[in-house]
Order: structure tokens, then C-alpha cells, then sequence
DNA sequence: TATGAATGAGTCTTCATTCAT
DNA sequence: CATGAATGAAGACTCATTCAT
């Protein structure tokens, strides 16, 4: 009884917060209604507030759990590697496969997440902050093998590396006509790794 | 007479669009309030009206005028040179000395014009995608003459370029604490242009 | 059994009135909530309503138990007496420390059952209709047997007797610092029975 | 110009008072909608808002503004008199004119005004202390003359003067058929000054 | 009998915008 | 041109009550 009725609680959970993602996808966090999110996952008003505080909540969820999600997958993937080389390549492709596969995701992601300062600012100290963290983590790791440069400020270094990605993403979302994401993978790849000055000589791979 | 109504004009609009992004700053977008601007202002509130169509012409207008006049700048700092690689310097340099130089512009043009998928998307085809325009001028002109490698899509290069610039400026803006954002161009300079592979040769400068 | 288990709804009914009381006097009945009573209580939400028809009834069967209680001891205690001084001396005392006894109770008598017209409408017909019964009753002996004077109309002397006393537990209820209330018992029927006119002769007792 | 813009301001204002007073006499305090404020006042119900900072302080207002009124013209009467037993019978009648010539006022006193503790605390410390205050100084007067007794406690004397008329007045109130009112300042100033009990002999006036 | 998760009706207030002066 | 008083639409959230278990 006891784990069928947690079972139940967490499925509906679920359920909400999905819809949120998608009410929020659609119409924007601002312009989104309680009751429509309600409504798409099929429950009276008042029983979202039994599963979160209140509408911000329900964005602070979406990025917690579904980020973390993505967070454990590309710790699991980098774990399997190790060339740093290889590591920031599937990094970046886990990024860009989970943004094209969930749409209306990216798009609270990429666009709804950064609604005010406070928030941002929130955001950038928690999930993206571990993003980040992990980034440096594989740059430190290919500087300690000599296989990357060592003379850009490691953090800068990482934020370059995820803006870069992170604009791509967003450009992306907000194209009018949809373009395959993940194709640009090992272009951008190529480019985070060596950057856009031409090899000037054959060593370079 | 008309001259003078003119500039009288012209002036008292410079001064709602200044109090709007100090106010946006302050504030942000949604919290703000017209009220608040046309106090900062020292106008009436319908005054705003006068001078502009509403709330959201207001941002539209601060993106407009405050970006055509960087984009200017830019557009002449990359004429008076030559080289590819120098033109992505002081582009980046002149992008990251502008946003230093006005903190309050900067949250406004990091943050507050991101809030919708409408708008951004709206800015996107607009000043963002002179922008672009300019970077992608710039990096075919460096493949022309050899500079730049030509194994990524020139449109993925540009936005990378941007996106890393722009998440710096994000990170700046975000910051807690001050810290000195020009200091940052060169190394962002170098990791644009050659990666974070380092180099295998003494063949590269 | 059946004896059994009639004790035990009477008790966890009597715990569930006892709890109303104080939150009520704790948060006020508008403020209170159904939930906390369950919790003082010690019983789910919906348990409530097994003994009670809901919030209303709550607050009428805690005027209704705790008055009657109140009002069978003050008839006992003049039942007792002959001279119609001393009856209306006792039930005042006794209305003074019934109050003073119970200052949750109190604090429920004196405001939050004073809510609504209608519902204050519905208290007047009912328990204080019967208090203010037993003033007349007593003032009438009083009359009769030449001790009272007989130039005010008895509801209003019975009205202005309640009122009197009324106050000054409305007073006690809302001072910030406690001070005893049955002290003034004393002073309150002197007053009550010979007025604020200093006696102009010995004759007066 | 300026004079008739205030002139027209208060002018506004007091027909929201107005409305106000009539709306929580008809519904209740609590039951009371703001849109029916405006509605009966007349005005939008964003313009309630531009005189008074919500519906609580709609309430406070009432108080302050009818109250002071009320306090103004019973003072005033008191000074034109010297003897103390008159002072009293025209502050006595003068409150119950006063509530039977505003019905609605009378219930927004009687009963609205006494909505929470919080609130009774501050309407007690406020225009109800004034108005004790008064007769506090009045029965002072009272004593050093010789014409009142001095056996009693003065605060407590003045609390039940006040809670006599007070209580005449809720039952006025709150009668099913009306009834005339202040035909009863008479025998209850004779019950507040000389008491119950029955004159003993012929020496008392 | 007891539970407590779910329901859904109900409202004060804010604030961008207008327009009579 | 400028004012600022007035407008009125719009929505997140609470909580008494119900009812399937």
C-alpha cells in the first residue's frame, strides 16, 4: 500500500511537471496559467499546490530534475573516457542530443529559466554551476596531460566552452523552421577544441 | 524655433530611454514599473506615451539605439584594419569595453531583452543578426586569404564566436562581486581563434 | 460496549471542541484553520466532520456547551440566595471568574463569536437571551420585594447590567498585560446596584 | 483650480466612505466585495485604491473619520455644562442620537468594527480610549464636586458607563423590528448614575 | 469509524494605458 | 505638449469540505 501510494504521488508528480514544461514551452513562464498547467495533467487547481509550493516552484523543479538527469549522464559518459579530448566531445554531444530530443524542454532551458536576475543568478549557482564545474574538470585533466593550452583562465575557458554550445542551443530554439542540432556536434567540437585559425602546418591532426 | 523643439525633443527622449534601462536594470523587465521610469525621468506618466508606444517599445527601443550605435562602432574599428584575426580582436574587445563601460545596459541587454521566445526571437532576426552578419563578414574574409580554417559551417563559427563572448559578458553581469571584464579579451581572443588544443608545435605564434 | 463506545465519542468530541477553543482564541476564527484544529486534536481532517457539520458549528457548539455550563452553575448559584442584591452579586462573580478560569474561552466569548450580524443575531436569541432572562427574573424579585427601584424598564436595566459587565471582560480579554479580572467583581456591583451618585445620606447602607 | 481639485478629492472620498459604510452594514465585513464598494460609490474598483490602501483600511478609516466626528460634538456638548450628572446624560445622548440617526454606521460600529483581536486592540487604544477618556474626566469632575461616588475604581466606572450604552445599542442593532433608541437615554442615565437599587428614603433628588 | 488526498470556487489588488483638462 | 486621475482587466493561491478507501 505504503510504496504503491508513493508510487502513485511520484507519478503524478511527474505528470505535472511535465505539463508545466510544456504550458511554459508554449505560452512562456509569464504568460502561463496555473490552471492550464493544471488542466494538461488532468488535475483540479488546487492539487498542484499539494506538489509545489507555487508556479516559480514548478520552474525551479523543472530545471532541478530534469538538469540533474542530463548532469548524471554526462559524468557517466566523461567517466567512461579518457582523452579530455574525447571527454568535452561526448560532453558536448549528450548536451546537444538531450536539447533536440525534448523541445519544448530546451526551450524552458534555453529561454524561460532566465526570466529575472534573481533567478539567473540562482540558476547559475546551482545546476549550471556543476555544468560549469564538470567542464573545468576535464579541461584541468587535459591540461595535465599537455593536451590543452594552459595559458586562458580555466574559468573562462569553461564559460567559453558553454556559451558557445549554449548559444548554438538557443539559436536553435528559435529557429522558425527546425534544423538537425546534433549534426552540429563535431563542428563545434572542432571548433572549442582548435579554435578558428587555420593549421598552419601539417602537424595538427 | 523648430530646430530648437527638435533637439528639446530628441533630449527628453534620451532621457526616458536612459531612466528606462537604469529602471530595467534595477528592477528587471517585469517588475518594473512605467510609473518608476517616468519618476527617474521627472516626467508624467502619460508622458511616456508621448514618446513612446508602450512598455515593451521601451526595451525594444533601448536594444535598437543603444546596439545600432555599438554595431557602428564596431563596423568602423574592423574597417581601419586588415587582418582577420585583428578585426575579431577589437570587435571582441570593443563588444566587452561597451558592456563594462554600462553596467545597467549590460543587464539590460544580457537579461531583460531574453524574457520571451517572441522577443528574443524578434531581436534575434534583428540586431543580434547584424551582429552576426558582421562576424561572419569577418571570418569569410579570414578564410579567403587563409587565416581561418574552413572545416565548420561558417554560421556555427559566428555563433560560437558570439555565444562565447556573450556568456562571459553574462557571467560579469551576474557576478556578485566586481570584477574586470576588458581584462578578459585577450585570452577569450586566443581560445576563439585557436582552440583549447594546445599547441604541438613552435609553429604557431 | 455500547456505553464504551459512546464514552469515546463524547471524549473525542470534547477533545475536538477543547482544540477549536484555542486555536480560535489563538488565530481568530476567520484565520484559524480547519486543519489545525484537526491537529490539536489530533485527528485527520476529515474526522472533524464526523462530529461536527463544519467551521460554523464548531464555533455555535462551543458557545452552546461551554454557556449552558456556565449558565446551570449561575442559576444554581442564585437559586441558592433570596435578596436579589446578593443573586445578582453572585452571578456576576461567577460570570468574572468563569471568564478569568478560561481566557481562551474568554477570548472566544468576548470577540469571536461576535462575528457576523447573523451570527451574533443567532447568540442573542439564544444563550444571552437566556442570561439576560435570569437578570430580569432576578431584577424583578428585586422590584417586588422593594429593593430595586422600578423606574427603568427591566430589558434595559438587564441589558445595561450585561453590558457593564461585558466590558469590562472584553477589556481584560484585550489588555496586553494581565491583570485580575474577579477583583473587580466587588467594585462592578456596587456600581451596577447604586449607580455613580455619591450617596447623599447615612441612610444607604 | 487647486482649491476645487481638493474640494472634488474629498468630495470622492467621502462618497467611498460612504459606500463602504453601507456595503459592510448590508454584507459584512468579511462578506463584503470591494467591486460593490465601487460599484455603489460609483467609481472603478482600481480607484478605491487611489483614497485608501485596501479594504482594511477602509474599515480603519470609517472608525477614525465618523468616530472623531462623533467625539468632536459629544466634547464640545460636555463643555457648554458644568455639572457633572448632565455632562454625562447629554454624552449618553448624544451617542445614542447619534447611532440611531446612521443605522448602517451603528452596525459597521457595533459589530463590523470588532472583527479580529488584532483590530479590536487598535480600535480600543484609539477612539474608544478617547472616548473612555472622557468620561473618565467627566466622572472626575464628578468626585471633586462631591456628586459622584468615589468607592470605585475610575477606569472601571467609565468601562461599564460605556459597555451599558454600548450593549443598548448592539441589541438596537441587532433587533429584527426597530425600535426608538434613544428614548432610552433617560432611564439608563438614571440606571448608570443612581444604580438598581431603590431610593431608601426621600432625600436623594 | 477514520483517513487525507483531491477538489474548485472565490477575490483583492496591481499597474499599463487612456484621455479630459 | 504635458499632466496625472481614473480605468478595469486579469490571476495565483487558499482552504473548507468531500469521499474513495
Amino acid at each position: 500500500m505504503r510504496v504503491r501510494d508513493d508510487e502513485l504521488k511520484r507519478h503524478r508528480r511527474e505528470e505535472i511537471l511535465r505539463a508545466a514544461v510544456e504550458v511554459f514551452a508554449d505560452r512562456g513562464y509569464f504568460s502561463a496559467r496555473m490552471r492550464e498547467v493544471a488542466e494538461r495533467a488532468g488535475v483540479a487547481d488546487g492539487t498542484l499546490y499539494l506538489y509545489f509550493k507555487g508556479k516559480e516552484d514548478l520552474l525551479v523543479s523543472i530545471l532541478e530534475e530534469y538538469a540533474e538527469a542530463f548532469l548524471a549522464r554526462a559524468r557517466r559518459d566523461a567517466e567512461r573516457l579518457t582523452d579530455a579530448n574525447e571527454k568535452l566531445r561526448v560532453v558536448i554531444e549528450r548536451h546537444l542530443y538531450s536539447m533536440e530530443g525534448d523541445r519544448a524542454l530546451a526551450q524552458v532551458f534555453q529561454i524561460e529559466l532566465r526570466h529575472t536576475r534573481r533567478f539567473l543568478r540562482q540558476i547559475a549557482k546551482g545546476k549550471v554551476a556543476q555544468y560549469l564545474g564538470l567542464l573545468q574538470e576535464i579541461i584541468k585533466e587535459g591540461r595535465q596531460t599537455g593536451a590543452f593550452r594552459t595559458d586562458v583562465p580555466i574559468e573562462v575557458a569553461a564559460r567559453a566552452v558553454f556559451g558557445a554550445v549554449d548559444e548554438v542551443v538557443t539559436a536553435w530554439v528559435l529557429a522558425s523552421r527546425p534544423w538537425p542540432l546534433a549534426e552540429h556536434a563535431k563542428p563545434l567540437v572542432g571548433l572549442v577544441l582548435r579554435g578558428l585559425v587555420a593549421d598552419t602546418d601539417g602537424a595538427r591532426p
